[in-house]
DNA sequence: AATCCGATCAACCGCGATGAT
DNA sequence: GATCATCGCGGTTGATCGGAT
């Protein structure tokens, strides 16, 4: 017997939402926050299946969406974490701050394949198109710089130190060692350096493989393999993120046999290595909807809004130094 | 004006992961 | 540990639109 069925379907709608159903699920969530999605639809008045709702906030509804076309600049960022995560489009999604995985899987199949293909390259692979593809090997993405953690213990702030997965840190692309995050107070983005670190050469590891297709000319040399992954990676790493210090029992389970953890396993023995860089950064979290009013503010925690939906916080304050 | 066709994108569907019991 | 409910992700579908014929 095969699965239930999510939701009753003979007593929900289907297809395009009305703005009246737009409305009640923006004031409802406004209200009550993301979240319990089952309950939701009945409890908004809505004639849906919780996916469905889920759906429409997230790719269309959310107040942080960022409309319109893509930049330049976006374009290389998704080639580029494309190339390195595959079709994990939520991945790629947390790293552009306003775009939906939704909207930048749409993009890369009806816009960025061609361009790929135009230039010659394969969408898949990342490689020229004429390239006989053989055999399957290991690469492993090199991070420019290694950031652990925010530490917000300092400034009397009881919210925990932030490990960098849970930052909207962009890479600035002018500079090597500049990373961005969206500060709530001009809702403009601030910029933190960070030491540059050199690398010990990295090993491939036998049974982690970060390409989409994991598929590579025989011809080429192992280590010229390797240097040409080192030139990818300029593009930062948020990726290269390591785990909390201390880790919960859940967060341990969760995060196995992703491709993020895997890119955590391959490059926490780097944050091991080279710690933490507190000073230059600290920040304290906030929630935008307490901030506008849509909610009130009650304690620490941040509101389900000001969360991406792969749990990312959105919003950032730098704490004077 | 009518029809065709490709591009776009919102929405749906199925399934795996996860948490609760 | 087994089962069930729920969530979130990625692939796919289908409605709509604009340009070409």
């Amino acid at each position: 017997m095969g699965r239930s069925p999510c939701c009753e379907k003979a007593h929900t709608n289907k297809g395009a939402w009305t703005k009246e159903e737009d409305q009640r699920l923006i004031d409802y969530i406004r209200v009550h926050g993301e979240g319990c999605w089952r309950s939701l639809p009945k409890a908004a008045g809505l004639h849906r299946c919780g996916k469905s709702c889920r759906l429409r906030w997230i790719n269309y509804l959310r107040p942080d969406l960022k409309r319109g076309n893509f930049t330049e600049e976006e374009d290389e960022l998704i080639i580029k974490l494309h190339s390195l995560l595959g079709n994990k489009w939520s991945l790629i999604a947390g790293r552009l701050p306003g775009r939906t995985d939704n909207e930048i899987k749409n993009y890369w199949n009806t816009h960025i394949k061609r361009k790929l293909v135009s230039r010659g390259i394969d969408p898949q692979t990342h490689r020229p198109l004429n390239e006989i593809t053989t055999t399957t090997t290991t690469t492993v993405p090199t991070p420019a710089a290694t950031i652990s953690h925010l530490d917000f213990s300092s400034n009397n702030s009881s919210l925990p130190s932030l490990p960098v997965s849970k930052l909207n840190l962009m890479k600035n692309s002018q500079t090597n060692n500049t990373y961005n995050y969206n500060n709530i107070d001009n809702f403009s983005t601030t910029a933190i350096t960070v030491p540059t670190l050199n690398y010990p050469k990295i090993e491939p590891l036998e049974d982690v493989n970060c390409t989409s297709s994991g598929t590579t000319t025989e011809e080429e040399p192992p280590q010229q393999q390797k240097q040409d992954k080192f030139d990818e990676s300029e593009l930062n790493l948020e990726l290269s993120i390591g785990l909390k210090p201390v880790q919960t029992e859940s967060t341990r389970v969760s995060s196995a046999n992703t491709a993020e953890s895997k890119l955590q396993q391959v490059h926490g023995g780097y944050n091991q290595l080279f710690g933490t860089v507190q000073s230059a950064m600290v920040a304290q979290a906030v929630c935008l909807c307490c901030q506008l009013g849509y909610q009130s503010s009650n304690s620490t925690e941040l509101c389900l809004n000001c969360k991406n939906s792969n749990g990312l916080y959105r919003y950032y304050r730098p704490l004077s130094s």
